[in-house]
DNA sequence: AAAAAAT
């Protein structure tokens, strides 16, 4: 086999040399760059933070990108004193002290933690630091109620008022352990039996002391009722408003004909570019629809499953083994969902599928499960026995995902229904050391899990052999053919099997995937669950029309409540900050993006899932595929770009049927490109001005957690 | 803009 390089057809460039040492923008691990985290000195910088430092450090403005830069950019406020020459700056220095926190609040306890000050609020003296222990307790209960109208006098606000002593213990001793009495729609229960194949604790990383942070979720809330209410002077311009009482019924079908269809003339709206964004190709630009995708959007259509044709149907009746049946059922899947059991019988005959099913619907176990059954099928054919596993047998089936948390997730599915017919499986992502990944390969591995820059850097390093591949699935398929990911996927596609089955998985399939299609598979079978419209969905969509410095005050009040919130920003900095005003706010929060190292990540997402945190603030990186139980409230904090951004986003609540409600924030002026956006993704949401304090948003957070409230709002 | 590989 010649070298791995990581060329394609158009490019003839390799990637080495030059190429490889050029600085790069986010994620670049080199000093000189803005990504770069170097764990060590971090930690050693831990005692420098002194008051004043973090005073510097600034959190009173929010939002925009140029504050979000750092704190000796912003417009001061009193008492502000000037960072030491050695202290990192800007965007790096406000990441060193985030991970500090983040240390400290792992390992120490509610009084050894520095107290975090705010550019907000009325200065301490800290002259009485040092006997902080003989101190009188501060009376918080003295201080003025906090008022939502006079927010521009940030300075003169009190802090708000919780005592953290008095809070209930949790009865909840389970810290950090994901919880196992899950609705087990997709995730399956944990197997530790082969924990080589398991990603490693990073050990050198302080041992959590359980202290009571947690219970600050039973911190008593705060009185909204009191505040003045507010009169809407700007109600009155509704016209400027999209419509929203549109006839469903005229709609097309979003379906793979997008482009085909002449355009609604629906108000003024119909003249505008349809694309937000300037990320995605330009559809004029693309080649017109050819034949192949008519075959495509007619076969989708021919296939969709009706709910009522899998009653009764199990399994076993799907051509699944018992074993993997019993493995499915441990994973609480007892009776296949609609997707499951339109895909696994073509998987099972060894065509090539398009699979196409609303978040949530269970499409890991739609493919994950036959796709064992297959390789079990294709072992026996070739007289192999199964269950023996051979030394440096090179694997025969792979997952791509596109984040690294998706493929850990998928293969916590795939794994037990592997190992209950003796294969194997193992994950291959980045972040994390690769010598354990090479080990796994290197032992014999049957089924490999990842996402596509490691396994194209092991490909390279002639450590993984995929030329015995053939069965390759592309979860969130439509997404793998984004900018970006098309051309990795297609070179690692190029390494498998030729003529290997191919298997597309999306919630938003869509003719962006004809490229992989045209190239890499032979008359696909298309699925799709019919009647899995918006109208069916148990999401309770709305938009806030609101001014765009208010954005912080309203987050702050949406998710002071019970239940799980995930909040999605537009960029690392600003889900950081968003996460740590929060926190700072009283409401505990964690951030997931790709600014962390992947131990904090899978340990920040695996706080949100236990629920010892309700808040997780996230970019996009959590949007696709996500599955943790019980997220009743999503908060868009910045309104996505792509209607299909807001599908799967959205889709992190409302799973398996379970109620959920999601919550986009818009400045005034963007409400027709978001009516726009709701429309293409067949939703229909009232937009509702709102500044801080309303009781609406307050109703708003209270019914996501109580479901059967939300028709009063 | 995010994500996906490190060096």
């Amino acid at each position: 086999m010649p070298p791995y390089k990581k060329t394609d057809r158009r490019s003839s460039q390799p990637r080495t040399g030059a190429s490889h040492g050029a600085p790069k923008g986010a994620g670049s691990r080199s000093p000189k760059h803005r990504g770069f985290r170097d764990e060590a000195p971090a930690a050693g910088k831990k005692a420098r933070w002194t008051a004043d430092d973090r005073a510097a450090r600034g959190r009173d403005t929010f939002g925009t990108r140029d504050n979000a830069r750092g704190g000796s950019e912003r417009g001061g406020s009193a008492g502000r004193t000037e960072r030491p020459n050695w202290e990192p700056r800007g965007k790096d220095a406000r990441r060193t002290e985030r991970e500090w926190d983040n240390r400290s609040r792992a390992g120490r306890r509610e009084d050894d933690r520095p107290r975090r000050d705010y550019d907000d609020r009325p200065r301490r003296q800290f002259d009485d630091r040092a006997d902080r222990a003989d101190r009188p307790r501060r009376d918080f209960d003295e201080r003025p109620r906090r008022q939502f109208d006079d927010r521009g006098d940030r300075a003169e606000r009190p802090r708000r008022d919780f005592d953290r002593d008095e809070r209930p213990r949790r009865q909840f001793d389970r810290a950090d352990r994901p919880r196992r009495d899950f609705d087990r729609d997709e995730r399956p229960r944990r197997s530790f039996d082969d924990r080589a194949d398991r990603p490693r604790r990073d050990d050198d990383r302080p041992r959590r002391q359980f202290d009571d942070r947690a219970d600050r979720a039973a911190r008593p809330r705060r009185d909204l009722d009191e505040r003045p209410r507010r009169q809407f002077d700007d109600r009155g311009d509704r016209a400027e408003r999209p419509r929203r009482d549109f006839d469903r019924d005229e709609r097309p079908r979003r379906q793979f004909d997008r482009d085909e269809r002449p355009r609604r003339s629906f108000d003024d709206r119909a003249e505008r570019p349809r694309r937000d964004s300037s990320y995605y190709p330009s559809r004029d630009e693309k080649p017109a629809f050819n034949a192949q995708d008519d075959v495509v959007l007619e076969r989708l259509q021919a296939d969709a499953i009706q709910a009522s044709d899998v009653e009764g149907v199990t399994f076993g009746d799907l051509g699944l083994g018992g074993n993997i049946v019993r493995a499915l059922a441990e994973l609480g899947a007892e009776t296949p969902f609609p997707i499951q059991a339109a895909t696994i019988p073509d998987v099972l005959a060894g065509k090539d599928v398009l699979g196409r099913g609303r978040t949530g619907s269970g499409k890991t176990i739609a493919f994950g499960a036959p796709l064992v059954e297959r390789l079990m099928q294709l072992w026996a054919e070739q007289g192999k026995s199964g269950g023996k596993r051979q030394l440096g047998r090179a694997p025969r089936a792979l997952i791509l995902a596109p984040t690294r948390e998706l493929a850990l997730q998928i293969d916590r599915t795939v794994q037990p229904i592997a190992r209950s017919v003796g294969l194997f499986t193992t994950q291959i992502y980045g972040g994390v050391p690769q010598g354990r990944q090479v080990g796994a390969l290197q032992r014999g591995v049957d089924i490999v899990i990842g996402t596509p820059g490691r396994i194209e850097d092991l490909i390279e390093q002639g450590r993984l052999d995929l030329s015995e591949v053939v069965v390759t699935v592309l979860d969130e398929a439509d997404h793998m053919c984004d900018l970006g990911f098309l051309e990795p996927v297609q070179r690692i596609l190029r390494e498998t099997s030729e003529g290997g089955q191919k298997l597309l998985f999306s919630a938003t399939l869509d003719k962006g995937v004809a490229q992989l299609v045209d190239e890499f598979l032979v008359d696909p079978a298309v699925h799709e669950v019919a009647g899995e419209d918006q109208a069916s969905s148990t999401i309770d969509h709305r938009v806030l029309v609101i001014e765009h410095r208010d954005k912080p005050a309203i987050i702050e009040q949406l998710a002071d409540r019970e239940g799980k919130t995930l909040i999605f920003a537009r960029t690392r900095a600003f889900a950081e900050m968003l996460a740590d005003q929060l926190d700072d706010a009283g409401i505990p929060a964690v951030s997931l993006h790709g600014d962390l190292n992947q131990s904090r990540r899978t340990r920040n997402l695996a706080q949100l899932t236990s629920g010892r945190v309700n808040v997780l603030v996230a970019t996009d990186v959590a949007a696709r595929g996500i599955h943790v139980d019980d997220i009743d409230l999503v908060i868009q904090a910045d309104a996505p770009d792509e209607y299909k951004t807001y599908l799967h986003r959205s889709g992190r609540t409302g799973r398996a049927g379970k109620q959920g409600t999601v919550v986009t924030l818009i400045p005034r002026q963007r409400q027709r490109r978001m009516g726009d956006l709701l429309q293409r993704a067949e939703i229909e949401a009232d937009f509702v001005p709102a500044i801080p304090g309303d009781q609406l948003i307050t109703d708003l957070a209270l019914a996501a957690s109580a479901p059967e409230a939300s028709d009063e709002v």
